[in-house]
DNA sequence: CAATACTATTGACAAAAGTCAAAATATGCC
DNA sequence: GGCATATTTTGACTTTTGTCAATAGTATTG
């Protein structure tokens, strides 16, 4: 091809610009030799306008590689006296600002947690992944990369919702980004009736994928509070009255399957007769316990879980983190 | 602390700024999130100095890391035509552009090899590091990244050189950054005369060493010129005179310990007889051999080398790369 | 081989990032 | 506390980067 120098004669060259070798070279020299994009250009005899493509797509095409060391997001004050508090093996603190809403908050609880995933799982490990916004996001920040070995199951059968993808997606798109093998639950999280309930148990592919629940080495979730716009009343899992029911009876958190109370404890409902999922008693049998969680509104939820043991790894946002910690 | 927001009441928030997970989420923030630095100062209420101050300490501390693929730098359509034509595992190619003085393209060169040398060395790899501006400047671009139970085996005796670091210098320059195990050569290059060398190569860490280049896993080196300001000549291992005569009797090149001719064959000198290094002969047993060059003054000198099958891995700028093919 | 439809590249402008000396704040010491 | 010293933060300015519509270059088709 030709490239055209600015003011000199032609010079051939044998180079298919745009081709990945192109772009590397071009990022080296960038990001590791500090050459801004002029100095490029003029080196390269193009224009500056060209090089600013180039090293974009040499992030887009994932040739330039910028991360974040997720070790430093344990390092948090905050999280280090959580973490003596209720004994945990490590909290990692997502800090998005006082002022940021709530969805960007819980992006960036859901891009830590994704980083301390990475520090948590090894390869080899059996992963159960619950449902909801966090889980759904957790899965779109986490990097594509390989875990050796690893198997992921859902923990929760699957349900429509409008905020947020099926439990089936969020289980799915985890497996995917790290490789792992994926055991899916092929049933909706909650049916109409208990004896229906306890037949689809019984059938072989159900019954597999809950005793795989029951050796489980890792399992990621969040909490869910109780209040009006919670997602187990959006998604239909509960009805209002119930809602209440379970508020009247100390109830302050939802945990993948099941009802806690303010000190840990778990409150019985006759809703877990009809739902296919994971038994809170597995979660706690369950070596490592990754909950994440963002937002002021959780905080009775959260402390619940980790009162009752439900957690061994927390990633929390920093606002929630504080609350907690002024609480106890 | 107190943090001031520009023109809203004091807010008290106890959190240590500065610390390494604060820093890391305003990276997150601004690399991942892709807020601008504005969004992110309003949102923590600081300045937008101060986020820049952040997150250029972020990247001096290491908690973001920018890292580019090195597998891209093996995609060069130049580098394959090399790696068919001269039978070779990989060919990378480094491209600092056609308006580079030397010293750019040097380190261009450099740091794609230190990208090179990740993919090829492995695990338990015991490799043999030669001597010369080249390889410290490989030393200097190699990220400190460890590759288990390696160790580096210097290869040529020390000598001093007003343009490099002594032999000595760069084998343990590599081994640190790779955190491999360094043996060293404790003995100068060339000595006065045969005698001395022969007796020296008795004493017992010197003979352990000659023998542990028998069986080295891999090799790296450059290869030397034969003009002018050649650096066996400026760090005094041979004598002009002795120079002429080499290339009068059809020298080529200068690999680790000694000449080699255009068609690849060693040419005998009886220079060797005084020298404390590893064997022509060991070069070629030793299974990966990367040779790094840059600068068109050494295209006679790399395609000597290539003949003489001294090379597995390649790893050359692109102007060297393209002079070799043409002269093919 | 001209007309057409792409894609790659560029120049001019707008936006964002970097710099640095000055100001504010924190720290240590008596 | 008061004072001196070190560190952090900032505002105003410069430089660099990003954008995008216009242009040049390539490939494709009738």
């Amino acid at each position: 091809m030709l490239i055209k120098s600015h003011n000199e004669p032609e010079v051939k060259v044998a180079y298919s610009t745009k081709d990945e070798n192109y772009l590397a070279n071009i990022a080296l020299l960038y990001y590791q030799e500090g050459l801004n994009q002029g100095q490029i250009a003029d080196r390269l005899g193009l224009s500056r306008a060209t090089i600013v493509n180039y090293l974009k797509e040499g992030r887009d095409r994932g040739i330039v590689d910028i991360r974040v060391n997720g070790e430093s997001l344990r390092t948090s004050s905050t999280g280090q006296e959580l973490r003596k508090m209720f004994n945990l093996a490590d909290v990692y603190i997502a800090n998005s600002g006082p002022k940021s809403n709530y969805s960007l908050a819980l992006r960036q609880t859901a891009r830590v947690a994704a980083l301390a995933f990475y520090n948590i799982i090894e390869p080899g490990d059996v992963i159960g992944v619950a449902w909801g916004e966090t889980l759904r996001s957790i899965g779109e920040n986490l990097p594509n990369r390989k875990i050796a070995n690893t198997s992921v199951c859902q923990i929760i059968g699957s349900m429509e919702s409008d905020r947020v993808l099926s439990a089936e997606d969020c289980a799915i798109q985890i497996a995917n980004r790290i490789g792992a093998q994926c055991y899916t639950l092929h049933s909706p999280a909650i049916l109409s009736s208990r004896s229906l309930a306890q037949e689809l148990k019984q059938e072989e592919t159900i019954k597999a994928q809950l005793k795989r629940l029951k050796n489980l080495n890792a399992i990621i979730t969040s909490v869910g509070d109780l209040s009006d716009n919670t997602h187990i009343l959006s998604s239909g899992i509960i009805s209002e009255n119930d809602l209440e029911e379970v508020k009247d009876a100390g109830g302050a958190g939802w945990l993948c399957s099941g009802f806690i109370q303010a000190d840990g404890t778990m409150l019985p409902h006759r809703l877990e007769e009809r739902m296919i999922a994971i038994q809170l008693e597995d979660i706690l049998s369950t070596p490592k316990r990754i909950l994440v969680a963002s937002g002021l509104k959780k905080v009775s939820a959260v402390m619940a879980a980790l009162r009752g043991k439900f957690v061994t790894h927390a990633i929390l946002d920093f606002e929630l983190a504080k609350a907690i910690l002024d609480q106890s």
